[in-house]
DNA sequence: TTTCTTAGCGTATTTTTTACGCTAAGTTTG
DNA sequence: CAAACTTAGCGTAAAAAATACGCTAAGAAA
């Protein structure tokens, strides 16, 4: 029986710039464009792999991370493919199996210059048309996976500055979700829920009324979330 | 670089017996219990080898399964483990990493004279307290998807008989989630969604009123789901 | 025959969601 | 400089969903 694989991760990062939502490819031989990716060495586990490959493309170490799936099916990788990584990581091997993640970031100054440095592209999800070997699966998975979290668990705040307005957390669920969202609930839902506070603070230049900013705050979430006994607990459409 | 691992998978499979969740085990050796689980080989996919244990273990080819996720610490597996699976598999390997799913099955006569004859064990999850290797982390976090998941999913009813009443139903329920369901509101709940419809069959042989079968009707849940176009779409706390 | 248990229907209350009117505070336009 | 335009942000009413709980029915067991 021959069972030794190579065992790699692969990146779908999202970045939001209040228009849509960004995913960060990079140039493999300057042609064909992929998710940011490594192979696993043997010292290390496969999420700390991916917190490397992280670090090494945006410069930050608390990135918001999340495990996708396996994607192991053993064509996935093809011949030029398969011919390029073992060239690359000087290694010599036939099949690799990937541990897919996606993770959120907060698209500033400093992520901006560092991406551009390492040559990376932040693309528009919905323009990519192909990626090299399987990504574009594993981008349309984290795609779907990225809808359905956001609408269980605070994680568009990944996404936004530390201070947000209550309009661009509505424009990131429009722009994810693909929905329409009335202003006047969506403001009294995210206000209500106790733990998205206004910081006084308005926003300056916008040419209507200034908007307040507001902030998440993390620890009143998990306090709040420890005081709901959901009863109401079923709900199969979700 | 050194880049070449083994790869396993380990499955949960789940089975409910009325009264309370069972987990299938095997023994190793006629010592140590442990999840159901194989090296994968170089032709096939993960998700295919899952499906291989589970028929091996069970009989069965057509199971509710899911990933979970990869367990990939490098010191998961330890020595003795190690020499056990070199060993069982004529392989020469210094690190596992597992994937991991959960399957759900109905323990009905045929399943259970199968996993006799394998001499694997349904165990009450409960009484489940140590598994070899990492095993009991797979298993928990299993529990806990599985919670999640038979929220938002109609998925109980692959632990259930074609035929259940709504009390066999109400009582899978808070034996996997351990919370108290009022009968009438529940049924209410069952009854008005649509796709679990009346037999006009009813139990036999049950000291209180005999209850009436439903079953659960699949084409009918996806017709639903379609015209479901949730806007109330952000709930945090699920 | 009484007791016990669960089935199964109904009603009233509370909570949540939805629809939508309206004023306020800025910028842009003419 | 006034009118037009855009988004902020408050409020109210209606509709829908969740919850609490009373009650009778149908069987087995005592």
């Amino acid at each position: 029986m021959q069972t030794n694989h190579s065992i790699s991760v692969d990146c779908a990062v999202f970045g939001f710039d209040g228009r849509s939502l960004k995913c960060l490819l990079i140039k493999r031989d300057g042609q064909d464009l992929k998710l940011p990716g490594s192979l696993i060495s043997d010292e290390e586990d496969i999420p700390s792999a991916a917190y490397r490959v992280l670090e090494e493309m945006t410069g930050l170490r608390d990135i918001f991370l999340k495990e996708l799936s396996v994607f192991s099916n053993p064509s996935r990788v093809g011949d030029k493919d398969l011919e390029w990584i073992n060239h690359f990581y000087n290694v010599h091997t036939t099949r690799v199996v990937t541990v897919a993640y996606y993770a959120l970031v907060k698209l500033d100054n400093k992520i901006m210059s560092h991406t551009r440095e390492k040559e990376a592209l932040w693309k528009d999800v919905a323009l990519i048309t192909t990626l090299a070997m399987d990504h574009k699966d594993i981008l349309n998975k984290a795609l779907s996976m990225l809808s359905r979290d956001m609408t269980h668990s605070p994680i568009a705040f990944e996404l936004l500055p530390r201070k947000f307005t209550i309009r661009e957390l509505a424009d990131l669920y429009k722009a994810v979700l693909g929905v329409e969202i009335d202003n006047r609930n969506f403001r009294k839902k995210i206000i209500g829920c106790g733990y998205i506070l206004p910081t006084g603070e308005k926003e300056k230049g916008v040419a209507h009324k200034p908007a307040e900013y507001y902030i998440f705050d993390k620890n009143r979430y998990r306090r709040e979330e420890k005081k709901i006994q959901k009863l109401n607990f079923i709900n199969w459409n979700e």
